[in-house]
RNA sequence: GGCUCAGUAGUUCAACUGGAUAGAAUGGCAGAUUUCGGCUCUGUUGGUUGGGGGUUCGACUCCCUCCUGGGUCACCA
């Protein structure tokens, strides 16, 4: 049952039997009413004004009466300027509910659209840990693949591990120089920081070099090419390719080192991938994709031997696809492994990148190249472009060492909400385990909520001390609502399925049902906008409703009986949607905290 | 310079894609209750939506033009 759709049959029939005019859905708008008007729902009479060639107030107040007298779920109506205010019946509203009770899975798509998309996140580099531009990313990626499953699509998780490259031959030619055979054990450093402590190490000694050689005379430009420890970086990039045995091993080796590392920071944060692809392969893959193009007239090429497309048609400028030594370019890659991930996966609709919004560009050119290569999927793919995290202080720079490092953070959280806990906590009937698991649930929860709950696409201002904040718009804040709503549940009776639709309601309740109803809806559309700060809101809005109703009633202690029932049902509808709409984020919700 | 994205209370974010007097949170101030978990709730304070013009019943939203700040535009990865 649809509210929305049942208003929308009698006004349709209200403008047939008062106007003689058919209309379409679309020209019905309906919204919801503000909170200063009595009424549920409004519909906005001023798109009608043609058919109804009266004014707006004088159509509403026609409007409204042929619905109070022929629709019996409209109890009252009001009419403000334009805007026909319009009060439904409370049995409406509690036959809506107890339809949704009764619904599993409620809220999510339940029959499969058959449709499957990748969705590509995290995408680290294998020289250094990772940190709170990753964190975003990675939480960005997870959540939109859980939506997208909750929307009714099927989800492979990927992520493209950039292993070779100029960047892992500094950390490793530092190693070499200065490591002493140092390892992950001999150290106690997690092997991506081992690693990132090499590449620091690097940069550290060629800065050197630089101004050594400046100092004898050479120019800034001719300093950073001459540099020694810029040619051996060089040398040795060489020698991987030509698969060199030594530098070979000595690269799977501190790569499986950073692996490791990965794996722990992924296990903390509670996300997991279902295919990985490795730069390392996918680096030679497009260069036929791009020959076979130029056969066929898709792409050109110059007197010089370098091979374009040309995309003046999209408004973009020509694209170079392989140089004029026939070596390739990023894009030659993104071309040819995107291809190659529909082979892997014959059943793809379309592919998703979360990858940061300073590569907006990019992926506008490399989907309009796919569209010209003839691939109907490209339609499907999609740049889940997030802005910049920014710290209190401005940027996040490497060199100025403000990076904030993704362990260090997640450790730190959840620090903190150990504090707290243990301070205002109701949680001594846990053992050690379970408290620590709790300190990690609502740590990590804050940071997750507070990293998702801002519009994708805009750039954010990260303060740490406001990510763990129990109060306002937090993960904490919701947590504690189901924890509160759990403890209800643990001591009521047995609920009924239904709920008894006779009883009188109020306001609260009211507002709340009319929330509940629109889950569906906000599912749908974070999916099509690849948006988990739609459902974030979604359930901050829910909670600060339900606590508004749980001020105002009583709930167990309520002595009608139906009343009650009605009110523990409505609670535990509110838990499992806020649960439910949670885990779509990634986070977990505790019993007790 | 070309293209592109952004600019909303002191601060951090919203605004159902053109709808009512632009909403929350936080901060400040003032209250509630001793309960089904106070990590709660209710008030109040705070805005020329960067400036200016236009389109219409109606503009944060669409168009033009300035101002400010990102990003991008490599035979780099």
């Amino acid at each position: 049952m649809n509210i929305e759709n049942i208003l929308l049959d009698s006004i349709k029939n209200a403008i047939q039997d008062l106007y003689d005019t058919a209309i379409e859905s679309q020209q019905v708008q309906l919204q919801k009413t503000n909170k200063e008007f009595e009424g549920n729902i409004t519909l906005v009479v001023f798109p009608l004004m043609r058919i109804t060639k009266k004014k707006p107030e004088e159509s509403a107040e026609e409007i409204g009466n042929w619905l109070l007298k022929n629709d019996t779920h409209i109890t009252r109506f009001n009419v403000v300027k334009g805007f026909l205010n319009l009060v439904l019946s409370e049995k409406l509203w509690l036959e809506a509910f107890n339809e949704v009770i009764q619904t599993p899975n409620y809220g999510f798509n339940s029959h499969s659209t058959g449709k499957t998309y990748m969705v590509e996140y995290a995408s680290p580099n294998t020289n250094k840990p990772l940190h709170l531009g990753h964190l975003r990313n990675i939480f960005l990626g997870y959540s939109v693949a859980e939506i997208l499953k909750a929307n009714g699509h099927y989800v492979v998780k990927t992520q493209i591990i950039n292993d070779r490259g100029i960047h892992i031959c500094k950390s490793m030619l530092a190693w070499q120089m200065f490591g002493n055979g140092e390892t992950p054990e001999s150290s106690g450093l997690k092997g991506d920081h081992l690693i990132g402590k090499y590449y620091v190490k690097f940069d550290k000694e060629y800065k050197k070099e630089i101004a050594e050689l400046i100092a004898t005379g050479q120019t800034s430009e001719e300093a950073e090419q001459n540099a020694p420890m810029m040619l051996a970086a060089r040398a040795m990039l060489l020698k991987w390719e030509a698969k060199d045995p030594e530098i070979y091993a000595l690269w799977q080796k501190m790569n499986g080192w950073v692996y490791d590392g990965f794996e722990s920071t992924y296990q903390t944060m509670g996300v997991d991938f279902d295919k990985l692809y490795y730069e390392s392969d996918t680096y030679i893959y497009g260069k036929d994709v791009v020959e076979e193009g130029l056969q066929k007239g898709q792409f050109y090429q110059k007197e010089d031997g370098s091979i374009w497309c040309d995309l003046s048609s999209e408004k973009l400028d020509d694209k170079l696809l392989l140089r004029s030594d026939g070596t390739s370019v990023y894009m030659t890659q993104d071309i040819g492994t995107a291809i190659e991930r529909f082979k892997d996966y014959p059943s793809l609709s379309g592919l998703i990148y979360t990858v940061g919004n300073e590569q907006n560009h990019h992926f506008k050119v490399l989907f309009s190249i796919l569209k010209k290569l003839g691939h109907s999927w490209a339609e499907e793919c999609y740049h889940l472009s997030y802005g910049m995290v920014e710290l209190p202080e401005g940027k996040m720079k490497s060199r100025e060492g403000t990076v904030v490092d993704a362990d260090d953070l997640m450790a730190s959280v959840i620090d903190d909400a150990r504090e707290m806990t243990k301070e205002r906590g109701q949680i001594d009937s846990l053992s050690e385990n379970e408290k620590e698991d709790l300190y990690s649930t609502i740590g990590l929860g804050g940071l997750k909520y507070y990293l998702l709950k801002v519009e994708p696409k805009s750039k954010m201002l990260f303060d740490p001390k406001e990510s763990i904040d129990l109060n306002g718009n937090t993960g904490p804040f919701i947590q504690y609502a189901f924890a509160r709503i759990q403890s209800i549940l643990r001591n009521c009776e047995k609920l009924p399925a239904n709920v008894v639709t006779e009883i009188s309601i109020n306001n609260y309740e009211i507002e709340l049902m009319q929330h509940i109803l629109d889950y569906g809806q906000v599912i749908s559309k974070a999916g099509k906008e690849y948006s988990p700060a739609l459902i974030a809101n979604y359930i901050y809005d829910l909670v600060k409703m339900y606590n508004s109703f749980y001020q105002s009633v009583s709930i167990l202690k309520e002595e009608n009986d139906d009343v009650r029932l009605f009110r523990i049902s409505l609670s535990k509808k509110v838990g499992e949607i806020v649960q439910s709409g949670m885990l779509l984020l990634g986070v977990n919700v505790p019993n007790r905290m």
